[in-house]
DNA sequence: CAGCATCCGGCGTGATACTG
DNA sequence: CAGTATCACGCCGGATGCTG
């Protein structure tokens, strides 16, 4: 109950709690996670294709990535009972509609980090110690 | 502008690499940034008010969150050299345009979640269960 | 009230080695 | 090829105590 409170503003605008912010982002927010359903949303793909095209992701981050995706249902696991084992993966449609979810996210970071970048360099600038009255001049 | 892409091999459904994804992630990736952000999107706050706004945040995690989201200029800092001290944060535009892309993620989170804790949940029954199909007969 | 410094435990993460 | 198991390390994040 995180929303309604008696502070004089307006308060939280989500009326979910931490604890869901919390699920959304052990779902969402894990750069192998995010990484994965992107190589996947294209099409099926083998463990080891995965792991080629996921730059410096290591077995165990990929085989527990997709175990998770696999249990939340956002993924498929097909393996074939053949002499050279052969496994694919594929999105779901719940993994699908992810995508698009985070596609917009990257949008926006794509729209935006360069704007993020300069904030952050002149504020390491101005800001960081008590040097910044003597930059103060020439800066501002 | 997400799903269909046409692969072969391995390369990226997205043209941006994981250093970029590493970047968006640890922007918005954060459980605290997405409170904070979520919190001040309805007006500026005080520091005791952010916290009281969001449950269980410490005040390391607090100031460290309100540090990173200045640097990077989504939201402003402004003290007031008063006897009590305060301080107010409010967002600045480029913080208010993450808020509606995090919300079109929780909004994604609220209407599938459910979906997902039911695969879950389905995927712990029978997934693991398919070498002892006895013991359940003996243990439930 | 607002903020910082410090200690410390947990686990996320990568490297390596082994199996079916 | 497609994993599993183990170990060691770094960093995240919480609790506490102190300052201006």
């Amino acid at each position: 109950m995180a929303a309604a409170r008696q502070i004089a503003g307006p308060c939280q605008a989500w009326p979910e709690d931490s604890a869901f912010i919390r699920e959304v982002l052990d779902r969402i927010g894990d750069k192998w996670t995010v990484l994965t359903i992107g190589t996947l949303s294209a099409g099926s793909l083998r463990y080891s294709d995965l792991q080629a095209s996921i730059p410096g992701i290591s077995q165990r981050m990929l085989t527990q990535t997709l175990k998770h995706l696999e249990r939340d249902g956002l993924l498929t696991r097909t393996a074939y009972a053949e002499v050279p084992p052969r496994v694919e993966y594929e999105l779901t449609d719940l993994g699908r509609s992810l995508v698009d979810a985070v596609t917009a996210m990257v949008g926006w970071a794509a729209a935006h980090h360069g704007e993020i970048a300069g904030n952050r360099a002149a504020s390491e600038l101005a800001g960081v110690g008590r040097a910044r009255a003597a930059i103060s001049a020439s800066a501002d």
